[in-house]
DNA sequence: GCGGCTGGACCGTCCAGTCGGTACAGTCGC
DNA sequence: GCGACTGTACCGACTGGACGGTCCAGCCGC
């Protein structure tokens, strides 16, 4: 398993990994091939078989770093206020995460793109890790379906923004932010 | 351009279209191959590029038969209905739709994955018909946010389900359409 | 001089698209 | 009514390039 590793040396790795996203989200997922991600990275093949022995240990480098970087973005962004976090503080903040505007959150994303259109199996992992976080947010509050409605609304922005599908200008894009995060808010309260 | 034609003879085309749906949703956009659509659907690799004379426009077709599905499917819903349809019936018209569960619907939204993966290009006729629908639902009297996110709570559901992402049981699944529903309906209030 | 790392030639497979065909229905001059 | 010809639908071997992955010869810090 490549996912959770000890964490590699990381300058090669990371360079590769960001050059796989960007190419996911300029040329689309059906174009993420090893040679272009090791021209894009300023590797070499080799090199890049060397830290990632195939493709599909690419992608799953790519998944859990997405994963793993979203966790470590909340809990930053939750000690950064005084106080233990309550669960709506830490729902909240993955709210805020997942819709910071376009770089280079984004581009983490374009591993759910890569996996899916690549090695559907990988999304089994991500499924499982979504599932620990809709069971959190169900003892929120406001209950479950509050809060899983801002999740698919969140879901609904950035999936949009990931295939180029999003026809908000920016204006309208900063408006559907703050109404989420309102909504997100409510989730804190007795319905 | 092949976006709106006279619709050519329906039985090979259209099982072509259904086998790449099908192709996409079970292999992965990226495993969507000539051979393997000719193949799943009983057609030989002469006879599919005699329809389709390449693979975009075998994906600008998917994507052409995509949107004027919803169209017509909206349509055939509110002509049901007693009465000129309002713009608040077209839109509840249209969550129905987008939510229908799983098969045959999600099979048609294949194409926006297929499209992304393979010529993000493609998606810019979507996009323009994304926005055009915005533009209608914004001058419900609930307002532009709350149709939007009502909206988005769509995209973030059929998103999650096309990628293998969704982990919602079916209970879960039928609670949260009919919040979305609901939330669809406020959308005809003034605010 | 050894081991972690990099470079890039090379290989077999896969894939989009080509091409030369077959089959058959229609039609037009005669 | 018949043979020459045309257009439509379809077939599948083939090709050239791209792609994932292998292999091995270095390079450089220690």
């Amino acid at each position: 398993m490549y996912f959770r590793n000890p964490i590699p040396s990381q300058p090669v790795r990371a360079r590769v990994l960001d050059a796989a996203e960007r190419l996911v989200l300029e040329t689309g997922a059906g174009h993420l091939t090893l040679d272009a991600v090791a021209k894009c990275a300023g590797v070499s093949k080799g090199g890049l078989l060397y830290h990632f022995p195939s493709k599909d240990s690419l992608l799953e480098a790519m998944l859990a770093r997405f994963l793993s970087d979203i966790e470590a973005q909340i809990a930053r962004r939750c000690a950064r206020s005084k106080g233990t976090p309550t669960r709506l503080d830490e729902f909240r903040e993955r709210v805020r995460v997942l819709l910071e505007p376009h770089q280079p959150r984004h581009r983490a994303g374009a591993a759910l793109l890569a996996a899916s259109a690549d090695k559907p199996a990988l999304m089994a992992h991500c499924r499982r890790s979504y599932r620990e976080f809709v069971d959190e947010i169900a003892t929120l509050p406001g209950g479950f379906e509050r809060a899983a409605l801002v999740q698919l609304a969140v879901d609904g922005l950035v999936f949009g923004e990931l295939l180029q599908l999003s026809p908000y200008t920016s204006e309208e894009r900063s408006q559907l932010v703050k109404a989420i995060l309102k909504a997100a808010d409510r989730c804190g309260r007795m319905q």
